[in-house]
DNA sequence: TGTCAAGTACGGCACGTGCCGTACCGATAA
DNA sequence: TTATCGGTACGGCACGTGCCGTACTTGACA
């Protein structure tokens, strides 16, 4: 079964996507191309090209494709302790290779590359915004939080900082800092303006 | 003047970024490419390769040549008013062509070329960082802010969302979109958590 | 159920193209 | 003279496509 040349579907997709995840790792996505991925995977460069119409296309599935969901998005009724996991969550996700580098190398890409970006958001920002601001909203209808609390504004405050040290300054992201902008955010900055 | 050839040192720099920005205004940071920039500016290759090692650190010095700092940074005062206009201009920065565009390719075209990225942190990043922490430091100081205001995790808040909207989401950056943020920031999320 | 022909996906190879970064050349300026 | 310049040529690499022979799948027919 192993050695059966010419497997078909999903059999090739898989394989292709596995090299892509192991050369990605090794050599980093710039140095990464179609044809050592095909190679790779002992695959011809067109059954690449026949599902993927570029090398963003290909990683994002990739990537997707070991991303676990359902994870850790508890609604224990402690909306701040839940948003803590979730967030704990993410960041672990964002910082374990090969998934954190691959990802920061794909959301590089996006940046010149609109159809990239546009599938980004769709297959993955979005889902996971969505997912926070659910459990946001929950906690807002059951009282914890005031009827205006500004759900998509709460969203960026938790998100922004994480990918601006990311992608920006390129310092760690830790769980200490989650917790910091966690406070931030339901208890205030300090006594703050006055 | 125009027609001389040969011409040398700052000169050709000068054509050579200028160059740049046009080209990469009209065909995109993605297809761009050392040998166009070097016939449109009328040079040879081997004298762009001689000033920069890459296409990320010829676009990073073409674009901060042409953004003139030092304006619209006041200390009126009044933090939150200050802060406003200070980060009003950085949003206009971000969203005006060329630099816009170009800019957040530079970001992307950092996340797989990690000497651009220390550079675009060194030379832009950084200094607009310390002049917002510089400001809210002042009002810190001058008892505006509570004394254990955390300066760099606000900092990290004003402009986290923005550069989330920028590279993530996609989102237009408008000065309303600052204003909630700052809303956020020093009066708190409504009534908050509770 | 068994056989076989048509259709499809595949691996492998070769091709032309575009851009890379380097090397060399003759011309021009200091 | 000497260093810098524009221009050109070069080898190398990866791109995306076309073609070929093979292996697997499908389904009609007996």
């Amino acid at each position: 079964m192993t050695d059966t040349p010419h497997r078909r579907g999903a059999d090739r997709t898989e394989a292709i996507m596995r090299a892509t995840l192991e050369l990605g790792q090794e050599i980093g996505y710039a140095k990464l191309s179609i044809e050592a991925v095909a190679a790779r995977a002992g695959a011809g460069k067109h059954t690449v090209y026949r599902r993927w119409s570029s090398k963003g296309a290909l990683l994002l599935d990739s990537l997707l494709s070991l991303n676990e969901p359902g994870l850790g998005y508890p609604d224990t009724g402690d909306i701040v302790a839940d948003l803590r996991v979730q967030i704990y969550a993410a960041v672990d996700l964002l910082t374990r290779p090969p998934f954190g580098p691959l990802f920061q190398a794909l959301i590089g890409e996006a940046q010149h590359a609109p159809q990239v970006a546009t599938a980004l958001n769709e297959r993955f920002i979005a889902p996971q915004t969505a997912r926070t601001v659910a459990r946001l909203e929950a906690a807002r209808d059951q009282g914890q939080l005031s009827p205006d609390f500004d759900l998509d504004l709460a969203m960026s405050i938790l998100s922004g900082p994480l990918y601006f040290q990311l992608l920006i300054t390129q310092e760690p992201l830790t769980h200490e800092y989650v917790d910091r902008i966690l406070d931030a955010l339901f208890t205030g900055m300090g006594p703050g303006h006055r």
